[in-house]
DNA sequence: ACACGTTACGGCAACCGTAAGGATT
DNA sequence: AATCCTTACGGTTGCCGTAACGTGT
């Protein structure tokens, strides 16, 4: 089995250029750098390191090699960080993650005061789960929670969703369109796994049917831009779409007398000791935001 | 450092339960077990297993700890595969490693006559050269090559492209039509990365500037969809709609007097060694295909 | 002559296995 | 009583450092 020891001897070797150079920064005898290098070779059972006395560098295989020998150093360390407390990971459902965790994140203080890396996973719903069990994630934004052992869910954000239209819609300059007008309309589906896109139908019931629905372009980016380009109007989280509005590409609308908002949670572990990183983060998180942003 | 010994014997115990069972798993004896475990709790500095005579299992920590295990291990035995040459991993630009390689990887005899495990990874052009230099793929396939040192580029594929409208669409019956009508059409841009889109301006020159283009819906996928839906018509590579065009979802379509294709390339490192698994594979992808596919 | 990598070798620590001990069913 | 994990302890391995040896500039 692969030494961790002699493989980050490799990558600083590579990295310095000498034996001696190595020795130096992971503080050992030249000769034991030798001994590390020669031992990792017949482990792998190839060269990995051209000799040289000005510069010692990879052969092909070690040019392989060092990508792969970087993750597992990286991963190595990065578990210990991880198990110490030192970097809480996040995940989001992926348009939580792209639009509206990102500027959330940027403003905890928790990770400036101390020295607590915070790192972002995208990915679906369902990963989420997948990815809290398997303790990938510690906390995770998404959209609904099934309610399963060993987890809590936190109401957190309350997303505005709008109907958007381009600037040369002839319903661009109003705020608000009725049901029956919407029905007229050609509507580009948002992908079905974020739920955007399945809301609208599930307030209308059997008015759905009646919605000209083109689905699933793929991404809430690639919808926005079907919008823009006037291929048809669409419904999407109000917070992906504030960049468009404050440069007047798109223009959103709301329902007559029907809200349409999306309830979003936050889920961790239940049991998180009062004091540990990720339950201060979580707090932080779930603090009322106080300047609430209305359309 | 960690030992990757004692991470293994963490993902034994968990996976059979008890430390017995490991101790078989991985022919050592019990204790030694107990030890390795000790030692990797100690090294993370936390406990990663609850002991119990019917059914160790992890804790909150050994939970986290697991999916980086697994990776660590994953990692060290499959680049030891890659350096015995049991493994080639080939990248390719995303159109081209979605609809074209599957099938082709398919074909191949190599893998199956020999233990040779092929791996295919997805990215953009521009992922295939950082990916080249660093070693992470052995083989790229992707639409152009600025013949840097130390690699050389074999031509393989000269890929059609035709224009896609819906079933429903006026031209549907038609096989080709002219660049004035085709001026006049809603056109839908694949995304830039790939080159799709943009080699129909390359080719009108000036002209371009009449097409109604808008641009960028995300992904083939999505345009495939809108056109479909249809929002507009496109022009995509003839292997992107193969299965849509028998299903008779999409009608492809030529343009008169102009003939619209893009030619493919293999880029490999030079002097690969005769026999070597990876130049094999190059020689059998590069053989030319005895059944042309025409539309 | 100098700087670098390799080889040789010895002391020492770590490792692994055997045997005995404690806990749970 | 049987099964399982832990502890205790000894023999062996293999690791790391010092010193001496090639090699290229």
């Amino acid at each position: 089995m692969l030494n961790l020891n002699h493989v980050q001897a490799f990558i600083a070797v590579i990295e310095t250029g000498s034996f001696r150079g190595a020795s130096r920064r992971l503080s050992q005898a030249q000769p034991t750098l030798s001994q590390w290098i020669r031992k990792l070779e017949s482990e792998l059972d190839c060269p990995l390191i051209v000799r040289n006395n000005q510069r010692c560098q990879p052969t092909r295989q070690g040019q392989m090699f060092l990508p792969y020998a970087r993750s597992l150093i990286q991963v190595a360390s990065q578990v210990k960080q991880r198990l110490a407390g030192k970097q809480v990971v996040i995940g989001a459902a992926s348009n939580i993650g792209i639009y509206i965790l990102p500027e959330k994140l940027k403003q905890l203080a928790i990770d400036k005061q101390e020295n607590i890396r915070i790192d972002l996973v995208i990915g679906t719903n369902p990963d989420m789960v997948d990815k809290l069990e398997s303790g990938e994630i510690d906390i995770a934004a998404m959209e609904w929670w099934d309610n399963r052992p060993g987890f809590e869910a936190h109401p957190w954000l309350n997303e505005q969703l709008v109907i958007i239209v381009p600037p040369d819609h002839p319903w661009s300059s109003r705020q608000s369109i009725s049901l029956d007008e919407l029905a007229l309309a050609p509507m580009l589906g948002g992908e079905r796994g974020t739920g955007t896109g399945t809301r609208l139908r599930q307030l209308l019931d059997e008015d759905a049917q009646r919605l000209k629905v083109s689905q699933n372009l793929g991404s809430t980016e690639a919808v926005k831009r079907a919008v823009m380009a006037g291929l048809g109007i669409s419904m999407v989280a109000q917070s992906a779409v504030t960049d468009e509005l404050a440069a007047q590409r798109l223009c959103a609308l709301t329902l007559n007398n029907t809200s349409l908002n999306k309830q979003l949670y936050l889920v961790a572990p239940t049991n998180l000791p009062e004091q540990s990183p990720t339950r201060r983060i979580l707090n932080e998180l779930t603090q009322p935001d106080p300047k609430l942003q209305t359309c």
